[in-house]
DNA sequence: CGCGGGATTGACT
DNA sequence: GTCAATCCCGCGT
């Protein structure tokens, strides 16, 4: 038995709250037979149209249709033509806030990661190797995080997590000092 | 370990 | 046509 999914109570908060307190949470994905477990041990916060590193500072379009959906769904893009990167959809529902998985400590279905990334470390320690090491495509995008088959459930919290800006947006002149990256603590536990 | 360049494609100007 | 919330490999330090 599969511990439970977190509720959408619990994405419909403040966006960076829900960012921070994604840090330690398990990510579960069950594709293929398989079914992929990892601690979530980086998150960025992109807090809707005012903040101007989130794709839905440039407005309502196909690609960002989900972020102005109801919180507790993924959202999936596709960046630089091949990677996949898994982002939940948070806040009020039309606020289209939304914070990026970027890391998860891989725990449960280690080899299917490493069959899927094609080499033995560094299976998640990015958006982009995370998508991949967990099968996650744009035929996600919108689903509810209350399947069973992706789903996010409650994990140990964490004990000490860093805040720093956020990676590849200084094009955002306006919100990349924000401190809306958290990470977990790797000199503790 | 840091830096530079190529890969690859859909979304938007 | 340009570029993107990235990754990987090769090379120099």
């Amino acid at each position: 038995m599969s511990p439970a999914p977190l509720p959408h109570s619990f994405y419909a908060e403040d966006t960076v709250s829900v960012a921070l307190s994604l840090i330690g949470c398990q990510l579960h994905r069950v594709i293929d037979g398989h079914h992929l477990v990892g601690r979530i041990v980086e998150t960025e916060a992109y807090c809707g149209p005012e903040d101007d590193a989130s794709h839905s500072a440039k407005g309502r379009t196909a690609r960002t249709e989900v972020m102005f959906g109801p919180p507790g769904h993924a959202y999936v893009y596709l960046i630089y033509g091949m990677w996949n990167c898994f982002n939940v959809v948070t806040g009020p529902a039309g606020r289209a806030e939304a914070v990026l998985i970027r890391a998860i400590e891989p725990l449960v279905g280690i080899e299917e990661m490493r069959r899927r990334r094609s080499r033995t470390d560094h299976l998640a320690d990015g958006p982009g190797k995370l998508g991949q090491a967990l099968g996650i495509t744009r035929a996600d995008n919108g689903v509810d995080l209350r399947e069973p088959n992706l789903f996010v459930s409650r994990g140990a919290p964490a004990t000490s997590v860093i805040a720093t800006p956020r990676i590849g947006i200084d094009y955002a002149v306006k919100c990349r000092d924000e401190l809306w990256r958290f990470v977990a603590d790797t000199r503790q536990s």
